[in-house]
DNA sequence: ACTGTGTTTGGAAACGTTTCCACTATTGGG
DNA sequence: CCCAATAGTGGAAACGTTTCCAAACACAGT
């Protein structure tokens, strides 16, 4: 069997014309009942599919949809992808992927070959969405897309988790505790908007909270071996009593870290993390996060194009507040409420906490090594 | 700005011929620097790009990929996807994802339509590679392909685990800390081959480790809500005191499980995994499991068909034994050595570790009740 | 038998490319 | 100054489909 079988070598199997088994096959036309049948039996013979690469060329329509994302390794990417995914092919069109690794240049080549391969639609979380070469290039042709996770430029629909605000959040939920000095872990800052409005929430509201101005620490890979930063940072600024991970597997990371520098968490640390993935339930102590609906946001933003595509109404974005909540952990312990002096300069607030006592004196000798 | 424009836009533009336009543009054949310039200058006037589409119709040549995997939730097919993705986006070709979530029947409608979009090269796991009717197509069209994850039919190329010798070496660990009574807890038993030949090679083993013939605990979702199944699990076969879990995230969410129901872990329950995630090594206790190399079995997936596309020879599987490895953990506990007597039907051996002895008193307290 | 209606049918153009081939300039050598 | 190479160029076919349109056919009513 050689090349595969078109739709001329039915014809001819079937003596009749092209036009013929088009009608028959696509039912998109009158044919007798026993043209009918001798195409069929023919297709059969044959083995015969269309071809879609004609069927395009022919239509400019190619069922395919580009999906942008920064990485799928992150399981809030992968479960939107996944259920992207899902969709569309219940919706009868596939899904062509492409992991950038937070990489504005590979995300631009990618998209450009997106357009060339006459995607009918593109999904995707660009690097920085105010500033993106691909994103133009799509919004000039008028491609049907959605932004997922970015937040928007003025005027366009994007499904974002609303970084800003969840930001803010962590930010009063460690004032409820009585966390004054904070630190903020970040990874892929130049490369990822929303780890940057995650930053300038916190600050914000921090501040705001007449909280110290919350320590930035960047890391480079979210590899295992964060413990040496934590290390650095930590003796730097021995004053911390809660960090904020810009993701979840970056908080575990930063407990793993700890333990690993005899530094218990929550009690000589909280920690607070970003997502809200699957497995932060499952880990002792339990994370606490901010929980997104990664689920949600890939499905209004699938809907979205879909509905571009067959020009019915698009979804509505839901409010900010129904995006995000905070989710309660093991791994965030409140301070005893310190005296109205806010502390500034003194490394410890005075705790009633025995444990909490006894693993800062730890701290202490540490930082004195 | 209307419809993209075509080649014909850009040699009316230029003044020229299609044929002129496309050498120039793909450096394939001679052309005077005025025309190179002309012609140029109306791409860029243009913004023309050409399409893919056309250009797959003519050389049925469509530098795309597809990739057909159960799920990419589980990290172990994101880290093989991903990185296949990578390499093919370097070698200039794009991919289209299907996650058929251990479906055969979407998996043989992806298979068809990816055969039907003329994809390049097909990278795969099926649900059983003994039979499915996806993969009897790809080898029937004779399209470069590769297995990944799954073992192969005889003859054919496959990038596996090794998942039968993998359990195997679990049964073995157990037997080395004198666990005799194991229980198996599977996922998508029905639809994958891979669990299936854990379980074959984990109960073969232990038979010949002359250890009780592990118990199948069967769950239909990897949901968090495994506790009420384990307990009952736990209730019918008292004497169980280690389970082997044919994923991480099962393992994880076991470990949870037995917390919620006061069974500490390892010290009245051990328990193993399989696949080596990474957040295996951040939790506490650490993940015992089985070490696999996705990324390494996606490489060579991956390089078995861009081989097959380019003619090259193809790389060499490595060995069974150099693509898992089991990874100790605090998952796992040693029993005390057992007297000769191989204690059927005795529920516990003694033990001289006195949190393990509590503990079993506590696991014998809950089976009273 | 012949017109008129309605149903089937197949040829051909179009979609956007690449490439073969034939044609026209442009050289250089005699 | 003429002929033969040679470099540059454009027309047209081909890739596999759909769809428009005209032709062919069947059949009922006169």
């Amino acid at each position: 069997m050689g090349q595969p079988a078109t739709i001329k070598d039915v014809a001819l199997h079937a003596g009749c014309g092209v036009a013929t088994v088009s009608r028959v096959l696509n039912q998109s036309g009158p044919a007798s009942a026993k043209m009918r049948e001798r195409v069929l039996a023919a297709v059969d013979e044959l083995d015969f599919q269309f071809s879609e690469v004609g069927r395009s060329l022919q239509s400019s329509v190619t069922r395919t949809i580009g999906c942008v994302v920064p990485s799928i390794e992150n399981p809030v990417y992968a479960n939107a992808v996944q259920g992207a995914q899902e969709v569309f092919l219940n919706a009868g069109y596939q899904m062509l992927l492409v992991c950038t690794n937070y990489n504005p240049e590979i995300e631009t080549r990618a998209i450009r070959t997106l357009i060339a391969k006459q995607v009918d639609g593109i999904l995707l979380t660009v690097a920085d969405a105010q500033n993106s070469e691909g994103l133009n290039l799509i919004r000039s042709r008028q491609l049907p897309h959605s932004l997922l996770f970015n937040e928007a430029p003025a005027g366009q629909v994007s499904w974002s988790v609303g970084d800003h605000a969840a930001a803010a959040m962590v930010a009063d939920v460690f004032a409820e505790n009585n966390h004054t000095y904070t630190g903020f872990l970040a990874l892929n800052f130049l490369n990822s908007d929303r780890a940057r409005q995650r930053y300038e929430g916190f600050v914000e509201r921090c501040a705001q909270n007449e909280m110290a101005r919350p320590v930035l620490l960047e890391v480079d890979d979210d590899g295992l071996d964060l413990t040496a930063h934590l290390k650095d940072f930590l003796d730097d600024h021995p004053s911390l009593t809660g960090i904020f991970a810009s993701n979840d597997f970056l908080a575990l990371a930063s407990i793993r870290s700890a333990r690993k520098l005899s530094i218990e968490v929550p009690q000589d640390l909280s920690i607070v993390g970003f997502d809200g993935i699957k497995v932060g339930q499952l880990v002792e102590p339990s994370l606490a996060t901010i929980e997104t609906v990664p689920q949600a946001l890939g499905a209004g933003a699938r809907q979205t194009i879909l509905s571009i595509i067959n020009g019915s109404a698009p979804p509505e974005v839901p409010l900010e507040e129904k995006r995000f909540s905070f989710r309660a952990g093991g791994s965030l312990m409140p301070l005893a409420a310190e005296s109205e002096d806010d502390g500034k300069g003194t490394a410890f607030p005075p705790s009633n906490d025995p444990t909490h006592q006894k693993a800062k004196s730890n701290r202490r000798d540490q930082d004195e090594i």
